[in-house]
DNA sequence: GTCTATAGTCGGATAGAC
DNA sequence: GTCTATCCGACTATAGAC
């Protein structure tokens, strides 16, 4: 009774990129590390549980990773690379659309409508449910790992939405205005992975069911857009279409 | 060198109701075991850091509180008691207009944007500076002490902000898109509590100055009716100050 | 009520066989 | 590369003096 996976089933492989693909140790060992570093938190969770629950050796984790805090730091490199990733192409659409000079203020807040369901998508699906846990606790008591996170896709994500509302709105994109609008536009997704408990007491139940996941997607993009039109000022919400 | 408290400069007692007075062991505890868990988080905190920073005795934590987790439940109890007797007001306020039939929808919506600053003026404030990671971790990863904050304070807010939502919007108080929509507009003052260390780092310093939390203040009422205000539906929109 | 001293457990890392 | 066995430090809680 000691050589068994014990449980591990459904999600897929983390890295699921074209060399990375063996079901070695390794990977087994930063898969346990997502799931159990997620559940209880770095200082709670165990060499012994990890190791346990990748079905490998104890010293395996010292082997591989240099030490439990070297597995934490693979973790969260990995998630980010995840996340940066699933980010990629809107990030993409805003540089141009923002290199386009002439892009008018409707389109603009189109898209920043449209940056909001993709993440709220992944932070939901099944291959993420343990994003949401790590990525808080580093957010509160943030660690040597923080700025793999930030430095991987937070600051490039929050900089161009912050370029996105300037523009918008007409205010310099570093001006504390324009990112602290930013910040509270994203609160509106940010909130369901991080008051995760609430809502979901709320709602009663235990997860988000599909239909959860489109009704938030389409709130939040409907009342991010409000948010911004509404903070336009008055003169120009009658002419919200030139550029 | 093991009488002296240490540090516990500035942060004044948690409880300051009329007889819990006095200095002693266990108030001290108290007000360590927030300043330590909101560091360290539960299982990082060590009942040595505690007893230390407290200026007490490790002995003293089983004593009074009948151990670690004692304590912390403690602790919980107290920021909850805290928050709800800062939220009462505002409920109050809510509960009254709710009961008024004849509220128009424009007083509703502005007593929405009312109850927000209050909660980022407490929040932001140096007495609450160690209610955030508190909260943000029983968001993450709920303990038996979740209930207490939940059944405390967190349930009745929502509840009523859910109510004053659904009456303005013309939908069920508690239908998932009275929830939702309720969270969304929360998630912009949640936010600033639970994404501190990504805002205050693209802001560029180490903590909110007083500027920095009237900005937020008044950018998040703004920006929360705008997003309720821009849900409804069109026909309202002309006429929303009927009731 | 507060202390010292210590019991008993569990943590992460390592040595060294295979 | 993977295992077993073990070290040693840190932890919480308790016993019992004062």
């Amino acid at each position: 009774m000691s050589r068994k996976p014990s449980s591990l089933p459904s999600t897929p492989c983390l890295s699921s990129t074209k060399e990375a693909r063996e079901d070695d140790a390794r990977n087994r060992l930063l898969q346990a590390g997502l799931e159990v570093f997620a559940k209880c938190g770095f200082e709670a969770a165990s060499t012994r549980m990890l190791a346990s629950k990748a079905g490998v050796n104890l010293a395996a984790i010292p082997y591989y990773f240099g030490g439990k805090e070297g597995l934490y730091h693979a973790v969260i490199q990995a998630i980010t690379d995840r996340i940066h990733r699933h980010m990629q192409p809107a990030i993409e659409r805003a540089q141009a659309l923002l290199e386009d000079e002439h892009a008018s203020k409707s389109e603009i807040l189109d898209l920043l409508g449209m940056m909001l369901p993709g993440p709220i998508a992944l932070f939901a699906s099944p291959e993420a449910r343990y994003f949401g846990p790590l990525i808080a606790n580093e957010q509160q008591q943030p660690t040597s790992a923080f700025p793999i996170l930030y430095e991987g896709y937070v600051r490039r994500v929050h900089e161009i939405a912050a370029r996105l509302v300037g523009r918008y709105l007409d205010i310099p994109e570093d001006s504390p205005e324009a990112i602290i609008r930013t910040h509270a536009v994203a609160g509106q997704m940010f909130v369901f992975l991080g008051a995760r408990a609430t809502i979901l007491r709320r709602l009663g139940c235990d997860s988000f069911s599909e239909e959860n996941v489109r009704l938030i997607q389409h709130i939040v993009a409907e009342q991010a857009k409000a948010a911004l039109k509404g903070s336009l000022p008055m003169t120009h919400q009658a002419r919200e279409n030139q550029p």
